[in-house]
DNA sequence: AAAAAAT
């Protein structure tokens, strides 16, 4: 479906081709036209689809460039979310010359203030700091024609709900309401439903929730061993933009940390840092500087870092719909993406809860064992040494160079090189987490038998290398498609009839 | 139980 079709005007047209959209996305094609006719809207579909444009076209189309009121509120569950929505916004609104302005906690309320008193049309923000300007009276929403909650059934959730109702109660009863989000489980969808008037449902259907560009995994380990399983997948990926799901705040920093010590380009983000610190931590992630975020849910929604390749669940998500968000920061604006999720012991009950919900089976994979690591470490060295060796002022060394060719075998200097380039005896401990409400008696029987021990194949400093945006696609082939690491079963793990290949809990120890 | 969100 061609934009052209839905009824939007030149100004936006022009502007939807300038941020190179061709074709409307499933969601946009169905939604945009109930909304430009005025209807509330509850729209459903995977991440990654482009719900942001679709109510954000129609809300632009709306504005009524002689009213100097602020005539659509959008609310997000985060600031980073309420920073990127705004700024998508801008750019589709900035050939018709509408304004958008965002407000979230954490940052100069003045500075707000000054920005709302130019008189946006258009206002994103988080809830806390709405209500702020709403009772500081540096908001007003009294002619506010179209309300959107984003990423609706969070914010609809109990720890926002009162806030929520605190701010539309101040928007006028008379007005348009669109709830979007990926996943809108049913009771949620009651409680949003008051909120609106003859609720238009599109839900994009699709045979399952998460979108089948991410190949979605699972490995079973012990608490003890994840930080070590976990560095070398990365040995073996090579992950070019990863991010890392932690449980609480605390172990963000505890990996974060064990990450930069193993020589990581890593960051931690998560709600107890300034705002000024993640929004340098987000840019840096952008811009190349960081290949490794490590971040609490604060990321799990909404984040449109499309270049993402692999999503680690480090902890597993208890909440099933939270997992959907998390593995789709990756898989974006048609890409392919990895997903990979620790489950310990006791939380396969969380694991069928998932496969549940997004109805894919997650396929198996053994823990690599060091050796493993070591091969995709030397991989990783052998390709930096040949950019080393254009980029190094070679004469500095040439002496000490000739010394050492005299007096050694050169294979035997070039394994030193190799070995200081792959090693790193940092120990990083990550400490234990209370563990998790037990929903089932037990785990499984045992059939695991961890990787213990090894873990001392760890890179130096300069070991690691994002080596970002070569070939998509090749990265994956590295484990899935050797086979090496996948549990043993025939059918590629997915079978027609659903089911889960026998035997695959049972990863034995190779090492 | 955690995280997010105002100071």
């Amino acid at each position: 479906m061609k934009f052209r079709e839905l009824g939007l005007s030149e100004d936006l047209l022009k502007a939807i081709e300038d941020k190179g959209f061709k074709e409307a996305t499933p969601i946009q094609a169905e939604t945009i036209p109930l909304t430009l006719q005025g209807k509330d809207v509850l729209g459903q579909a995977q991440t990654g689809t482009g719900k942001t444009a679709a109510f954000a076209l129609p809300i632009i189309e709306h504005v009524d460039l002689d009213n100097p009121n602020v005539q659509a509120l959008v609310i997000s569950p985060t600031r980073e979310l309420a920073i990127q929505t705004q700024s998508e916004i801008s750019r589709f609104g900035k050939e018709k010359g509408v304004k958008a302005v965002s407000v979230f906690g954490g940052s100069d309320i003045r500075r707000q203030i000054q920005s709302l008193k130019r008189r946006p049309q258009i206002v994103v923000g988080t809830p806390g700091r709405l209500l702020d300007h709403i009772n500081r009276k540096t908001l007003k929403l009294d002619h506010v024609k179209t309300l959107v909650l984003d990423e609706a059934d969070d914010m609809l959730d109990m720890g926002f709900l009162d806030d929520i109702e605190s701010i539309i109660k101040q928007v006028p009863e008379d007005r348009q309401t669109l709830l979007f989000s990926a996943t809108m489980p049913a009771q949620i969808k009651r409680v949003g439903v008051q909120f609106m008037k003859d609720p238009q449902q599109v839900t994009i259907k699709a045979k399952e929730l998460t979108t089948d560009l991410v190949d979605q995994y699972y490995i079973r380990v012990k608490q003890f061993e994840k930080f070590d399983i976990m560095t070398r997948f990365f040995d073996i990926q090579a992950p070019k933009v990863t991010i890392v799901f932690c449980r609480t705040k605390r172990r963000v920093d505890e990996v974060s940390k064990g990450l930069l010590l193993r020589g990581y380009r890593a960051a931690g983000i998560h709600g107890d840092l300034t705002q000024n610190r993640r929004s340098q931590i987000m840019k840096d992630f952008k811009n190349d500087k960081i290949d490794v975020l490590v971040a609490t849910d604060v990321a799990a929604r909404g984040i449109d870092i499309s270049s993402v390749t692999h999503v680690y669940n480090y902890d597993i998500t208890q909440d099933s719909e939270s997992y959907v968000h998390r593995i789709g920061r990756t898989g974006r604006a048609g890409r392919h993406g990895v997903s990979m999720t620790f489950v310990e012991p006791n939380e396969t009950s969380y694991l069928r809860d998932i496969e549940k919900l997004t109805k894919v089976r997650m396929l198996p994979l053994k823990p690599p064992s060091a050796d493993e690591a070591l091969k995709g470490q030397l991989e990783v060295a052998t390709k930096e040494i040949g950019s080393l060796i254009e980029k190094t002022k070679m004469d500095a060394f040439a002496d000490s160079a000739d010394e050492l060719l005299s007096q050694y075998d050169a294979k035997d200097l070039v394994s030193v090189l190799l070995s200081k380039m792959t090693r790193n005896q940092v120990k990083v401990h990550i400490s234990a987490e209370k563990p998790l409400p037990n929903k089932n008696k037990r785990g499984h029987g045992g059939g695991y038998r961890g990787n213990r021990g090894g873990g001392n194949h760890r890179r130096n400093g300069g070991g690691y290398r994002g080596n970002r945006g070569g070939g998509n696609g090749n990265n994956r082939r590295r484990y899935s498609g050797n086979g090496n690491h996948r549990d043993d079963h025939k059918n590629g793990g997915r079978s027609s009839n659903g089911k889960r290949p026998n035997k695959s809990f049972t990863i034995k120890n190779k090492d």
